[in-house]
DNA sequence: ATCCCGAGGG
DNA sequence: CCCTCTGGAT
C-alpha cells in the first residue's frame, strides 16, 4: 500500500474540515460574545470546562460587570461566587479581576491584538490567546494543540508527531491560514461527542469514510 | 476512578 | 519538569 501523496493528504484534510464545519455549525461561535472584552473573560474560564458551563455564568457576571472598569473593581469573593461552576474559580476569579485591572491600566480598558500582549496578561497563555485571537480579531495566529487535537490529528493521520509544536506545524502546512482557529474548535468539539479517548464511535462518525484508523 | 479547550509557580 | 488548583461529566 503506497504512502499517500502530499497532494492527497491536503485534500484528505481539508475534505475532513468542510464535513465537520458542516456538522458543528455552531463550533465557531460557541464562545462568542457580545465584545472582545467579553470573548477573552469567558475563553479564560474556559479552561478544563465546557462552553456549556462557561455561557451558564456568563449572563450574571457580564450582568454585573459589563466591561473591564468595573471587573477590575469587583469584590473577588463575589467574582468567585459566580463562577464557582466552572472549576478551578479561585484561580479563574484571580486571573479575571487581574485581567481587567491590567487591560484598565496598560492598555486603556481595551483587549490588545498581539500574541506577547495577550500572553503578558494575568491568565492569558498561548491556547487562550491563540482562541482570543481568532475568535474576536479574525486573526489567526496559529492552532490551539490540546489532547483533542492531538489525539484526532493523529488518528486521522493527519501527522505522526507526538510533541504538540511538531504537531502544530504539520497542522499549520496542510490547512490554509483562515482555517487555523476554526479547526481547533471543529477537532475538540468532535473530540468530546464523538471521538473520544476511550471509546470511539466511528459508526457515528462523519469523517469515518476518510480516517485511516476508522473500524468501519 | 478518570479526564478535561490551561496557567502559574516551585 | 512537575505540581497545584476545582467541578462536572461519564
Amino acid at each position: 500500500m503506497p504512502r499517500e501523496s502530499k497532494r492527497a493528504l491536503r485534500e484528505r484534510a481539508n475534505r475532513i474540515f468542510e464535513l465537520l464545519a458542516e456538522e458543528y455549525p455552531d463550533a465557531e461561535c460557541a464562545l462568542r460574545h457580545r465584545s472582545p472584552f467579553e470573548l477573552a473573560v469567558a475563553t479564560i474560564l474556559s479552561a478544563q470546562t465546557t462552553d456549556e458551563r462557561v455561557n451558564m455564568v456568563t449572563p450574571e457576571l457580564f450582568g454585573r460587570y459589563p466591561d473591564a472598569h468595573a471587573l477590575a473593581a469587583a469584590d473577588l469573593a463575589e467574582v468567585e461566587e459566580i463562577i464557582r461552576s466552572t472549576g478551578f474559580y479561585r484561580n479563574k476569579a484571580r486571573n479575571i479581576v487581574g485581567f481587567a485591572q491590567a487591560l484598565v491600566e496598560e492598555h486603556g480598558g481595551e483587549v490588545p491584538r498581539s500574541m506577547e500582549a495577550l500572553t503578558a496578561l494575568p491568565g492569558v497563555g498561548r491556547k487562550t490567546a491563540n482562541v482570543i485571537l481568532g475568535n474576536a480579531f479574525g486573526i489567526d495566529e496559529g492552532i490551539v494543540v490540546d489532547t483533542h487535537v492531538k489525539r484526532l490529528s493523529r488518528r486521522l493521520g493527519l501527522t505522526r508527531e507526538e510533541n504538540p509544536e511538531k504537531i502544530e506545524r504539520d497542522l499549520m502546512v496542510l490547512f490554509p491560514r483562515e482555517r487555523w482557529t476554526l479547526l481547533s474548535h471543529l477537532l475538540i468539539f468532535h473530540g468530546r461527542r464523538v471521538c473520544d479517548a476511550r471509546r470511539p464511535r466511528c459508526e457515528a462518525c462523519v469523517v469515518a469514510g476518510l480516517c485511516p484508523s476508522s473500524r468501519v
